[in-house]
DNA sequence: GTTCTCACG
DNA sequence: ACGTACGTGAGAACT
C-alpha cells in the first residue's frame, strides 16, 4: 500500500482546534507585547521597529554601542546566541528576546492558524509533503504542523488548543531516542548496543563516559553537555561546532569528542568507513535502500567537503528513523481499518505519531500503536514507544 | 524574491 | 588557514 493513501487519510481528518483558547491567548500576548515594547522604547530612548533587524543593528550597536559578535550577509546578527550574550552587559537585548519570542508565538501559530480553519469541518488540515526533504523525512505546509510549539509557558497553552472531538482523546506516541538506536544498529558499537538492550538512559551512559565518573554520580549539567555530545554525533560532530554550542573552550570539546569515540570505536569505525565508502561511491543508503548522492564530499571548497562528511553521517540517521516511522504507519493504518477502529492518525512530527481515539478504544489502540512502531522492523537493538493520552495535544505528552 | 530570524524533530 | 552542527516552513522587513 502507497504511503499517500495514509497521508491523504491525515489530510482529510484535520485536528480540531479550539478557537476561543486562541482568542484568549491572542489577547493575552497582545497585552504583554504592548507591555514590552514600551520598555523597549524607553530602555533604546527612542522608537522603532523592533522587528526590523535592520533598525535593531542600528540601535544595539551605535547607538547604545554594544560589541558586535557575528556578521550575517548583510550586516551584524541580532539572533538569539548574540542577544544572549548581549544580556549581560545590557537591559535591552534581554527584553528583545522577549519580545522576539512572543511576537512570533502570536504571529505565526496563536493569530494565523485560525484564520485558515477550514470552515466546513471546523478543523486545520496541513499537506503533507513526500518529496521536499533530501533525506527522506516528510515535510508539513500550509499550515506547518509539524513546528508547533512545545517548550516554555506559551508552547504548553498553543498545544492545548490542539484538542480532541467530543468523547474522543488525543493519543500521542513517539518513538525514544530512535536516531541514537539506528546509530547503535549500523555501527554495532558494543557501549551503544548495551544501553539500549538495558533500556538505560544513553544521556546519563555517555556523561559517566566522558566525566569519568558513576552513573549515580552524573550531575544535570554533565548528563546535558553529553545530550548535547550524542547529537552532535548524529550531526557529524567537530570541536569547533561543540564548542560552540557548549560555550566551552574548542580544547575541551576536543576532548569530549576523543574520549566519546575512544569509548565508542564502533562509531569511530562505522564513520570512518562510510566517509571512505562514500567518496567511491558517491552515495549514502537509509536502511530501506534509499538513496542520496553526496556530490559535496568530491568539491574542491574544504568546507563544503566537511559538509559532505557530515551529511554521509547523517543521512542514513535521520533518513532510516523517517523510514521506519513510515512504515510503521502504514502498518497502523491497515490494522486500524481491518479491525474496523474509530481511531484516526492525524498527525506525523518525525519520531511523535498523534492519533483521535474514541474514548471506549483508548486502551486497544494504545496497545496497538506501541506494538506496530515498535516491531516495525527489526534492529540489533530494541525500538521503544513512549505514548500519553490526554483531552489535548499538550496533555496527551 | 531575498534575507533574517525562529518554531519544531 | 579555513569556519559548521542535520532536516524543515513561515512571518516580517526590505529590495
Ligand atoms: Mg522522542
Amino acid at each position: 500500500m502507497p504511503l499517500i493513501e495514509v497521508l491523504a487519510d491525515m489530510e482529510m481528518a484535520g485536528v480540531k482546534i479550539d478557537l476561543s483558547l486562541m482568542n484568549i491567548l491572542s489577547e493575552e500576548l497582545g497585552k504583554e507585547l504592548s507591555a514590552l515594547v514600551k520598555r523597549i522604547y524607553f530602555l533604546a530612548g527612542e522608537e522603532f521597529n523592533i522587528n526590523s533587524p535592520k533598525q535593531l543593528q542600528e540601535i544595539l550597536f551605535q547607538k547604545i554601542g554594544l560589541r558586535t559578535i557575528k556578521k550575517t550577509k548583510t550586516g551584524f546578527s541580532t539572533d538569539v546566541d548574540v542577544l544572549e550574550q548581549l544580556s549581560l552587559e545590557h537591559e535591552l537585548p534581554k527584553e528583545i528576546l522577549e519580545h522576539r519570542t512572543l511576537s512570533k508565538v502570536k504571529s505565526t501559530y496563536v493569530d494565523a492558524l485560525p484564520r485558515i480553519v477550514n470552515h466546513k469541518t471546523g478543523r486545520l488540515h496541513t499537506s503533507f509533503n513526500q518529496t521536499i526533504t533530501a533525506t527522506g523525512r516528510l515535510s508539513s505546509s500550509e499550515p506547518n504542523l509539524q513546528n508547533i510549539p512545545i517548550r516554555g509557558k506559551w508552547g504548553q497553552r498553543i498545544r492545548q488548543a490542539f484538542t480532541a472531538e467530543k468523547a474522543h482523546l488525543l493519543l500521542s506516541s513517539d518513538y525514544s531516542q530512535i536516531e541514537l538506536r539506528v546509530l547503535a544498529h549500523f555501527s554495532r558499537d558494543k557501549g551503544l548496543i548495551e544501553v539500549f538492550k538495558k533500556d538505560g538512559d544513553i544521556h546519563t551512559r555517555t556523561a559517566s563516559e566522558l566525566f569519568g565518573v558513576a552513573p549515580e554520580n552524573v550531575t544535570t549539567e554533565m548528563r546535558r553537555m553529553a545530550k548535547t555530545v550524542n547529537f552532535g554525533v548524529i550531526y557529524g560532530i567537530s570541536p569547533f561546532g561543540l564548542s560552540r554550542q557548549l560555550g566551552i573552550a574548542h580544547d575541551e570539546a576536543k576532548l569530549y569528542i576523543d574520549t566519546y569515540f575512544a569509548k565508542h570505536s564502533g562509531v569511530r569505525n562505522y564513520v570512518d568507513k562510510l566517509i571512505s565508502e562514500t567518496s567511491e561511491t558517491g552515495y549514502v543508503s537509509t536502511i530501506f535502500n534509499r538513496k542520496r548522492a553526496i556530490p559535496e564530499l568530491l568539491s574542491t571548497n574544504r568546507n563544503t567537503r566537511h559538509l559532505g562528511e557530515r551529511l554521509v553521517i547523517n543521512t542514513p540517521i535521520q533518513g532510516s528513523a523517517a523510514d521506519i516511522i513510515k512504515l510503521s504507519m502504514l502498518n497502523i493504518q491497515k490494522r486500524l481499518k481491518k479491525e474496523k477502529l474509530g481511531t484516526r492518525m492525524l498527525l506525523q512530527v518525525h519520531d511523535e505519531l498523534l492519533f483521535e481515539v474514541p474514548e471506549k478504544e483508548k486502551d486497544r489502540a494504545e496497545s496497538l500503536v506501541k506494538e506496530e512502531m515498535e516491531n516495525a522492523v527489526e534492529l540489533n537493538v530494541p525500538l521503544k514507544v513512549d505514548i500519553g493520552i490526554g483531552r489535548n495535544w499538550a496533555e496527551a505528552h
